[in-house]
DNA sequence: ATGTAGTATTTGTCTAGTTGTATAGGACAT
DNA sequence: ATGTCCTATACAACTAGACAAATACTACAT
């Protein structure tokens, strides 16, 4: 007897076949994709199992089926590039699609050892900890935690919550640009709360990013963690 | 039987006895067994004790479960050639069995690196990918891949649908005659698709052959991969 | 050309049946 | 004591078929 049966689940590989096939551009954005039935040829298994898969898709924003129609490509996966800088709402505008963000979490807190590291602050600093979901078209693509000198940047808690992006909150603080230092990228698996905030499984593969944003004098003015739904984002790193 | 503690476990004698049935012709090749619940009753025993007689004849390679579906009949052996003409049709025909093939999956879409190097085309000319399953006797036996440079075969999607044989088909296009430059064989293990398709079980032995035919002035015409199940098929490669 | 009716296609939903896997426990031989 | 054989139960994963509902397509009358 063979060792090890079905570890996963055949709508789950029929849905990373097809993700795939989305991603790699061989069904373009707004196409149809083949009936359910067609499909369920293709990969040998019941139209019901193929809708499971496509279920899964749709919930993460891949698909979109219309009863009587067929199943549409709704969204490619977002390449978000990554450089020296990082304007989340015009790298989802460029891309065509309406970026929108969410608050989940604004406080202020003294900084723990590393957050005062990488700010140059004293450990104990008031620091603004914000956490925020990030949308393009309505659906979760990151999920951020940054870290702001509340000293440094006076009134930013308010402009985080009054404006739309973090640039145009950084802008009514007096920052008129800034760029980032460095962003180290890394793989993870989900979380739970992850998951559920990214619209994704837990223990799905999701990408960490780690970086630190100077002002123009060089100042850091922001340390954070940014985390991408790795299924649904793809991050490229080079032009800018 | 009185008491006598019986020296042969029961799901042996089970299998004994499905084992003779099959033999005896009761229960064809390809034909689906009575449900597990149902031998079980018929034999007076636990469901799970009918499974273990019937996972020491999968183990044999007699039968072959799908789940949700049944318990399959395993089919007989087939000789498969590999050589310089491949003609899956003749092949089987000369065996003494009846080919067949079904179409899984047949689309235009643009070449990716490989393909494009193999076929001598651009990347992302548009190629005709066929997938389709082979069949002898009504038994699958081969799972095909095969890629077709579309604009130098105009038509070929229309003729691999209408005719019952790739051969009939390319012949359709204006190929008179074709022939392999090189075939590779490695052996790989079953995906789950794969093993849906060719009846075997998921992390099964699969044989892969890799392909690149050419018209009679050598022209590429055909890119390609085949997956054989490897308990069921055996390649000769020599005479041709 | 244009609207309409009919047909075929496609997704949504439901019910039922089958195998795969996990857990728990009793009987029995060595 | 330990492992094998068998029973019992429950649930997950997948198949199978049928029908409803929404849409797309085609032929036809005007």
């Amino acid at each position: 007897m063979a060792k090890s049966p079905s570890r996963t689940p055949v709508w789950k590989s029929i849905t990373i076949t097809l993700t795939d096939d989305i991603a790699q551009g061989r069904y373009d954005t707004g196409t149809k994709l083949p009936a359910e039935a067609q499909l369920a040829e293709r990969f040998g298994v019941n139209r019901h199992t193929v809708r499971r898969a496509l279920a899964d898709m749709a919930q993460q924003g891949l698909v979109h089926a219309r009863r009587g129609a067929g199943v549409f490509v709704a969204a490619k996966p977002t390449d978000y590039p990554v450089g020296k800088r990082i304007r989340f709402h015009q790298n989802i505008r460029r891309a065509g699609r309406a970026p929108s963000k969410k608050v989940l979490r604004l406080e202020v807190l003294a900084a723990d050892g590393r957050e005062a590291d990488a700010l140059d602050l004293e450990p104990g600093a008031p620091v603004v900890v914000y956490e925020g979901l990030s949308y393009a078209d309505d659906h979760p693509v990151a999920l951020a935690r940054t870290v702001f000198p509340a000293d440094r940047l006076p009134g930013i808690m308010e402009a985080l919550e009054a404006h739309e992006s973090i640039t145009a909150a950084l802008k009514a603080c007096g920052v008129e640009d800034y760029t980032r230092r460095e962003t180290r990228i890394t793989a993870k698996l989900a979380t739970a709360t992850q998951a559920l905030h990214l619209r994704t499984s837990e223990g799905a593969p999701i990408l960490r990013t780690t970086g630190i944003s100077d002002d123009l004098q060089g100042v850091p003015i922001e340390f954070g963690r940014t985390w991408f739904a790795g299924d649904r984002v793809t991050l490229t790193v080079g032009d800018d």
